[in-house]
Order: C-alpha cells, then sequence, then structure tokens
RNA sequence: GGGUGAUUAGCUCAGUUGGUUAGAGCGCCUGCUCGACAUGCAGGAGGUCACUGGUUCGAAUCCAGUAUCACCCACCA
C-alpha cells in the first residue's frame, strides 16, 4: 500500500486513459435505459493543435461529462473534427509552394486527393492531445464534417432552403480575399483601424472648366467609377446635379447625380462612384442604374477595363494612379486619415469589396424563430448577458454569403444546363437537366462556407437525416460549451438550423467561457511568441494539476489571464493530495477494513469534519449545477488543505499514534473517518482532476467497487449535519490561533513549550479546553494547561482575550515587553474601531427603527463582545505597564 | 457612430439575490528538517473595493454621471 513521497503524474496519464476507452466507458449505450445527458464537441479543424482555448474548452466540457456520468446519466460527449475549408486548404497549399507547385498544376481532382492524404497523416493531431487531457469523448462515434452522412445532411439543407426560396444566387459586393482567392462571410471580415491617407482629386466637370473634387482612400478604384453623387440638399453643390464629369485617366464621361445616401458634412460633399468595387456604390449604382465596371481580377490586380493600368497589383495600381493624378495637377491634397480595412480572417490579407456572383442565404426567416426560442427562454445563455450580443446581431443579420471558391469542401449541389441555363438542385447528382432534359449540365464548381456545415453539427452528427435512435435519445443535447468568439459564426447558425430542419433546439444551455490571454492580457498566438503551449503545461505539471487551474480560472467573465505560477500551484495541490492520501494509507494498517460509520461512536471532530465534507459536496454540486467551475475548485481546495489536512489530521495523529488518554476505539473511528472522507473527496475530485483520483482509487478501492469514472456521484446526508460539533470546533480553533499567534509574533521557539492559564467561567469553553487538552497541547506547543476563573495575571504573562475567555502565556525571561506592548495596542486598536463603528450604528435611530431585527440583535452580540474583550485587553496592557 | 464589459492587496483574480470584521493564490517579512508533504508547517504585513453624486437604516454589491482600459458590431467616401 506504500505510496512514493511525491505524485508522478506521468504513469497515471498514461495507464488510465487507456484503461478507460479499453473498458468502453466513454461509449454512450442507446439502450442503457438511463436518463440521456448529451455534449457535441465544437469542432476543432483537422488543422488544429491542442492551444488553450481548446484545453479550457475541454477541460469544462469533461469536468460536465464526468460529473453526470456519475451522476448516473447515460452520457454521450461526441467527438468530431471540421474540415476547415480556407484552413486546411491554405496549409496544403503552402506545403505545396514548398515544392514550387499551385495547385493548378494539380488540378481540382489531385489536390483534394491531396488534403485528404494531409488530413490522415498530418492532420488529427488534435484527437490524441485531447486524450493527453483526459477528455472522456465517445470515441466510437467520432465524426468529420466530410464524412459521407454528414455530407448528406449538407445537402438535405442546401436542398430544402433552396426549394423553399432561402437560398438564392446573386450579384452582389462581397469580401473578396484575393490571397485565397474566395469569397468570405461578413462575419469572416476582421476590421482594423489603419492609418490611410484620404486622396482629394480633381474632377474636370464637362463645358466647363470647373472641377469638382473628391475624395477617396482607394484611388485606383476611379478606375471602374461610372458617377458622381450629391446630396440633393447639398445647396453648394447641387446646381450639378444633371451634368457630366470626365474621369481623369480613363477620360470617361460620367453623370453627375443626386443621392441623399451622401453626407453634406463629410469631406467635399462629392462622392466618387464605384458600383462595382464598394457596397455603397453599388446600391446608389442600382439606384441610377450605374454602370458596374470590374476593374480587377480575382487576384485584384487590375483587368483590361483598367486601361493602360491594366496588369498591375491593386497597390501598384494605386501608386501609379497617384503619381498620374498629381502630374496632371489633379490631385488636390493628401490627408491623412484613420479607417477600418477589412482582412481574411484566416490570412489577414486586406479584403477586397467585389462584386460577383455567389449563393446566399436568406436569413431573416430562420433569424426570427432562433430569436424567438431564447426569447422565450428554451435556450438558457449562461451567463445571460450573452444573450443581449446575440439579439443584437440577429436583430440586424444580414444574408449569409455561403459560397467558397475552393476545391476543399461540400460542393455546392447546384447543376447548371449548358442548353437551357435551368439550375436542378436535387439531392441525388442529376444526369440530366431537371427542365430541359439535356445531358449538357456541368455542377457549380464551388464549395459551401465551412461553417455551413458546422451549423448542422448537434445533429448530423447523431445520423439526420435518418431517424435513429441516437437522435431520439440525445437531441437536444444538454448543454453547448464554447467561447463568445464563435457566438455568431456557430452557435447563432446552430440555433437556426436546429430549429429549421429538427423542428427544436439543439440544445438548452449554452455557457459561454472566457477566452484565454497571455499575462498581458493579450489573445494568444504565435505570431506574437506568447502562447503558453498546453502540452508542455501538462508535462511539466502535470494534467490534472493543468486541468485544476482552468476550472479554477474559469470565472464567468470575458477573459482568463493564464499564469503559469499558478498552475505550478495547484501542481503542489496534486502533491498534497497524494501526500495526504499516502499519510493515511500508512496509518490505517493492513486490517483496516472500511465500515459504516456509526454516529454514536464519532468523537466531536469526526462529526465537524463529516459536517464540513457533507457541505462540501452540496456546494460543489450546486456550484456545478450553475456551471461555476471555479467555486466548485475553490471548495475542494479549501476543504482538501485548509480545513482536512492543515486541521483534522494533525488533530487525529494524537489519536493515531495513542498517545496519553486516547482509547483504542477512539483510534479506530478515526481510521474509519479519514477512509471515509478520503473515499467521499476522490469522488468529488474526480471530475476536475480525473487521472490522479483514479490512481489513488485503485489502491484504496474494495475488489468489487467499481472504478472511480462510474462510482456514484456522492449526496449531501442529512444524517451528517452535526452543526453543535461544528461550532464546538470553531471555539476550539480560535483558542490554537490565539496561542500560536502569541508565540509567532514574539518568536518564541517551537521547542519552548509554554504553559498557558485560561481564565473562563464559561462553560462550554472550559469544556472544550478540558476535553481537548492534548490536542491543545499538540498544536498549539503547549505544556501544560490550568483553567483559574480568579487567576491573577503576572507582569510577564502574554495574554489573549476572545469572548469569555482570557489567555495568558507566563513567559517570565521570553516576554520582550515591548513586542507585547505593541502587540496588545495593535488588538485594541483594531478591536476599538470594530466597537465604535457598532457603537455608531446601534445609537442612530433610523438604525434601529428601520433594520430587520435579527440585524439589530447581531449587532447588539458584536457590541457586547468588542466591549468586552476592548476591557480585557486594556487591562493586560495596564499590568505590562 | 452603436453596443458590451472591466477598474477590489505588489501581481493574477474571487466576491451568487445589498447586512463583512472585503477573501484566495503567488510574491513579501519572521520563525521552523514537529514520525504525509520544504511541491511543506506556523505566524505576519499589505486594500478609503477607479472617481463623483444618488437610492437605502445599511453599498465593493443597486442607479446616474466622469475617467481610464479592453472587446464586439457598423457602408461614412
Amino acid at each position: 500500500m506504500e505510496l512514493s513521497p511525491s505524485y508522478e503524474p506521468k504513469e497515471a496519464e498514461e495507464k488510465w486513459y487507456e484503461y478507460w476507452e479499453k473498458e468502453g466507458y466513454f461509449h454512450a449505450d442507446v439502450n442503457d435505459g438511463k436518463e440521456p445527458y448529451s455534449i457535441v464537441i465544437p469542432p476543432p479543424n483537422v488543422t488544429g493543435n491542442l492551444h488553450m482555448g481548446h484545453a479550457l474548452n475541454n477541460t469544462l466540457q469533461d469536468i460536465l461529462a464526468r460529473w453526470q456520468r456519475m451522476k448516473g446519466k447515460s452520457v454521450l460527449w461526441m467527438p468530431g473534427t471540421d474540415h476547415a475549408g480556407i484552413a486546411t486548404q491554405n496549409v496544403v497549399e503552402r506545403l505545396l509552394a514548398a515544392e514550387g507547385k499551385t495547385k493548378h498544376d494539380l488540378g481540382r481532382e489531385a489536390f483534394e486527393k491531396k488534403v485528404w492524404e494531409w488530413k490522415e497523416h498530418s492532420g488529427n493531431q488534435i484527437q490524441g492531445q485531447l486524450r493527453r487531457l483526459g477528455s472522456s469523448l465517445d470515441w466510437e462515434r467520432e465524426r468529420f464534417t466530410l464524412d459521407a452522412g454528414l455530407s448528406k445532411a449538407v445537402r438535405k439543407v442546401f436542398v430544402t432552403l433552396y426549394d423553399e426560396g432561402l437560398i438564392y444566387q446573386g450579384y452582389r459586393i462581397i469580401n473578396w480575399c484575393s490571397r485565397c482567392e474566395t469569397a468570405l462571410s461578413d462575419i469572416e471580415t476582421e476590421f482594423q483601424e489603419l492609418d490611410g491617407n484620404l486622396w482629394h482629386i480633381k474632377y474636370p466637370i464637362k463645358g466647363t472648366d470647373e472641377f469638382l473634387v473628391v475624395a477617396t482612400t482607394r484611388p485606383e478604384t476611379m478606375l471602374g467609377d461610372s458617377g458622381v453623387a450629391i446630396n440633393p440638399e447639398d445647396d453648394r453643390h447641387n446646381h450639378l446635379i444633371g451634368k457630366t464629369a470626365i474621369l481623369p485617366l480613363m477620360n470617361r464621361e460620367i453623370p453627375i447625380f443626386g443621392d441623399s445616401y451622401v453626407d453634406k458634412e463629410f469631406g467635399s460633399g462629392f462622392v466618387k462612384v464605384t458600383p462595382a468595387h464598394d457596397p455603397n456604390d453599388f446600391e446608389m449604382g442600382k439606384r441610377h442604374n450605374l454602370e458596374e465596371i470590374i476593374i480587377m481580377d480575382e487576384h485584384a490586380v487590375i483587368n483590361e477595363n483598367g486601361g493602360e493600368y491594366k496588369g498591375l497589383d491593386r497597390y501598384a495600381a494605386r501608386k501609379k494612379v497617384v503619381a498620374d493624378l498629381e502630374a496632371l495637377g489633379l490631385l488636390l491634397k493628401v490627408e491623412k486619415h484613420e479607417h477600418s480595412v477589412g482582412h481574411c480572417y484566416r490570412c489577414s490579407t486586406v479584403v477586397e469589396p467585389y462584386l460577383s456572383k455567389q449563393w446566399f442565404v436568406k436569413i431573416k426567416p430562420l433569424a426570427d424563430d432562433a430569436i424567438k426560442v431564447v426569447e422565450d427562454g428554451k435556450i438558457r445563455f449562461v451567463p445571460k448577458n450573452w444573450e443581449k450580443t446575440y439579439f443584437e446581431w440577429m436583430y440586424n443579420i444580414r444574408d449569409w454569403c455561403i459560397s467558397r471558391q475552393l476545391w476543399w469542401g461540400h460542393r455546392i449541389p447546384a447543376f447548371y444546363c449548358e442548353d437551357c441555363s435551368h439550375i436542378t438542385v436535387t439531392m441525388d447528382d442529376p444526369d440530366k437537366c431537371g427542365k430541359c432534359g439535356s445531358a449538357n449540365i456541368r455542377q457549380d464548381e464551388d464549395v459551401l462556407d465551412t461553417w455551413f456545415s458546422s451549423a448542422l453539427w448537434p445533429f448530423s452528427t447523431m445520423g439526420w437525416p435518418d431517424e435513429t435512435p441516437e437522435l431520439k435519445k440525445y437531441y437536444p443535447t444538454s448543454v453547448l460549451v464554447t467561447g463568445f468568439d464563435i457566438i455568431f459564426f456557430w452557435v447563432a447558425r446552430m440555433i437556426m438550423t436546429g430549429v429549421k430542419f429538427m423542428k427544436d433546439i439543439p440544445f438548452t444551455d449554452v455557457y459561454i467561457h472566457a477566452l484565454v490571454r497571455d499575462e498581458h492580457g493579450q489573445k494568444m498566438s504565435k505570431s506574437k511568441g506568447n502562447v503558453i503551449d498546453p502540452l508542455v503545461m501538462m508535462d511539466q505539471y502535470g494534467t490534472d494539476a493543468f486541468r485544476f487551474t482552468l476550472a479554477a480560472f474559469a470565472a464567468q467573465g470575458r477573459d482568463i489571464i493564464l499564469s503559469e505560477k499558478r498552475i505550478e500551484g495547484y501542481s503542489s495541490f496534486c502533491n498534497k493530495i497524494w501526500n495526504a492520501t499516502r499519510f493515511i494509507l500508512m496509518n490505517l494498517g493492513d486490517d483496516f477494513k472500511p465500515e459504516k460509520l456509526n454516529p454514536d461512536k464519532l468523537e466531536v471532530f469526526d462529526k465537524w469534519i463529516l459536517h464540513s465534507l457533507n457541505n462540501t459536496v452540496k456546494n460543489v454540486s450546486e456550484a456545478l449545477e450553475q456551471y461555476r467551475f471555479n467555486e466548485a475548485a475553490n471548495l475542494i481546495y479549501e476543504f482538501w488543505w485548509n480545513e482536512f489536512c492543515d486541521w483534522y489530521l494533525e488533530l487525529v495523529k494524537q489519536r493515531l499514534y495513542a498517545k496519553v488518554n486516547i482509547s483504542a476505539e477512539s483510534s479506530a473511528s478515526a481510521k474509519q473517518v479519514l477512509f471515509f472522507v478520503l473515499h467521499k473527496m476522490l469522488l468529488v475530485m474526480h471530475p476536475f482532476m480525473p487521472f490522479i483520483t483514479e490512481e489513488i482509487w485503485s489502491r484504496i478501492k474494495a475488489e468489487s467497487d467499481s472504478d472511480i469514472i462510474i462510482s456514484q456521484w456522492p449526496d449531501f446526508d442529512k444524517s451528517f449535519v452535526f452543526n453543535e460539533d461544528a461550532n464546538y470546533t470553531v471555539i476550539f480553533k480560535e483558542i490554537i490561533y490565539k496561542i500560536r499567534n502569541i508565540r509567532g509574533e514574539m518568536n518564541i521557539p517551537p521547542d519552548k513549550k509554554a504553559s498557558v492559564v485560561f481564565k473562563t467561567t464559561n462553560v462550554l469553553i472550559k469544556k472544550i479546553i478540558e476535553t481537548e487538552s492534548v490536542h491543545i497541547q499538540a498544536l498549539a506547543k503547549v505544556e501544560s494547561i490550568t483553567i483559574n476563573s480568579d487567576y491573577q495575571p503576572d507582569k510577564t504573562d502574554a495574554s489573549a482575550v476572545m469572548q469569555d475567555l482570557e489567555i495568558f502565556l507566563p513567559l517570565s525571561g521570553l516576554i520582550d515587553v515591548e513586542k507585547e506592548t505593541a502587540r496588545l495596542e495593535k488588538e485594541i486598536s483594531k478591536i476599538k474601531a470594530d466597537l465604535e463603528r457598532v457603537v455608531a450604528k446601534l445609537s442612530s435611530e433610523s438604525f434601529t427603527g428601520k433594520a430587520p431585527l435579527e440585524i439589530i440583535e447581531k449587532e447588539k452580540g458584536k457590541e457586547r463582545e468588542y466591549s468586552e474583550i476592548l476591557g480585557k485587553l486594556q487591562d493586560s496592557l495596564l499590568k505590562l505597564k
């Protein structure tokens, strides 16, 4: 039974995960007849490596899964990964580039094959890393967003929405990433404030010598200008409406027109209008029938519509346009101008607003129902304030661009007829046009936004559109655990598709956790080099310590600023758990047999620790019910270290070592309690620290006991409510504190055993001192104890006061009068302040008149206590002088 | 421009519906190899809870405003 002197995480971690998985403990049995509890993992990208965000996210889910499993639920925690269209394609393209190739050299089919190969060999790293973290995922059910089953779900959703007119093709301004060569949705575009220029350009007005002046942040777009707008109410300029301007460089005649979109106050009051390269201009162009001139290709290089600028990259074109304007004397001025510029969320390239034909989801009808289920409280956000963010976005939601010009993903199931240009959209690939019957059809080249398939995740992973037992039992899922950064990308869309296609919400709770940041509050990223690698942390401090740290940090705020120091601290906690166990096992003896605790045989401190344990069990359960992981972690830490180890283990030593006045029976009962507390606490700690708890459990469990992972979560036990004994212990502890305080402050060396005189008439306190004298001697390092209600202290006594008790330590030869005086004076001034505050409160009529009776009584009690203590402290001080 | 949040000990953070003598860990100071643990034990210092008002018998906690700092959303050329 002997344990090593310190906890070695590595061995336990390797051993147990494999064992649990082999035993099938992670597998959810549809037919087990138990109440379901289900979570779907936010599918990490196949390109992903476990970072802090994943670690936090999955630790919290695992705590919930393990906890519910112990509570006897049928737990399904669904694992899987996301094909991550752009991200994955980028990775493989980069590999090709290293060989000097592009995807076009391979062609679509070969490229796709290459990505699959990459996925099998280099992707999926994260699965092993999730195992390291201890995640009790049901690996037998692992899914991938490009699986056949999920693809079928995607197709079904596309076809249905298309048939209902909710998916349509449109010619619109979208966000174009010229590096990824694809369209992006609005939320895939990240805006950053950048320092730029505002170029003021003179456009000649036809038939006059005059100019108008437009201002722009993107001068190269003027090549595609097809009008100039003025606010019709702008009295300075509205006489020009109907006239014509000459577009410099291109020498194109463009109309000057009125549109209320133009802000009179901004700039010169003239707006150059480029319908093919700006969303607002596009709208104006539609209103005024302007020509839409696309001047760039998909690489953001100027095309044939840009005249002599053809072939120049957008920034080179910008330079040349500006230079040429200046040469012509048409550049009025250049101002510094800060403006927000969109960037690709995958590669950070500046996004170009670009006119192109794309597929969109008409989102409003879906959003309306998704808003309602949250408004009605069917879905609950925790913390609740995230609902606001959700509503804010949903109310202002805009159509979702779902087509991507990529090769990796779900290909859009739309088939164009070359003969009649009808579009056929069906569940199975058609071999002829659905309208004219021509076999001359071709499939759309584009793929769907990655988030289109993840939007279906809660039901597609369970077999939808088939009716499966999994769906029946585990849908809707119990909770979704995720970060606030993907509320729009993912959470909102799952709610929309769930309500639409399952006719039911996808989950009842959405627990939104914080984002992990570095010690300076920065978002962790490789480019900043501020990444704390979870794998390194696990290696260094052990997985349990790491998990416990994340749980302890998971307060319901926005950010978690992780410090390695804290992880180190919790690795000490693991060691503390280990060593307390070691101590217990050393003392139980080989012939120990756990028995049912007999309340009649329990001593006061046994009852106290059981009472406290009982509350801990209850409070941890309640904290978990409310997703207050940090509170649960703190309760565990506090109980184990500050109550069980610091007090109970120390107290029990006297009984185990059978010192004077200790019966064999007392010793035996102490052992039973030690084992009982250890046993229960391992259960309570298991969801947080699965490895160390299973390891210890395996050493103390009876043959017939199950492994801890499937053992029963403890309940609050009414027969362990011992309020009197708890109160008794509070007083006892205070007595110890007081004596230790004197010893500490006076620097009395530990080997100097003091004698103590207690002066009291209080019956309970007398009883405590008499009964616990052995413990007082041991814990406060006291030699002899006297109770004397008439004691007259000596000048050389050090003293302490608590309610109904004065404590004296005769310290002749040891006392430092100056120190003792200072100590007493400090105590006095503290209690004086307290007393004054209470007296002031009680003498205020408004307080005594309006405050509840119990509060007033409480204050009165304090007043009595403080004044008694103050009086005695002052007496002691007088004696010193 | 709109919105959300933060501001509590040297540092990192707790503090649930207003009743506290405002807590923890780390760090700091003092003293300790006491038969589990120096990854430890005992003691201690350290905060006018950002600021200003208000509500209340009572505010770190509720309300309003100010300041500073984050983040999100938005088409101001």
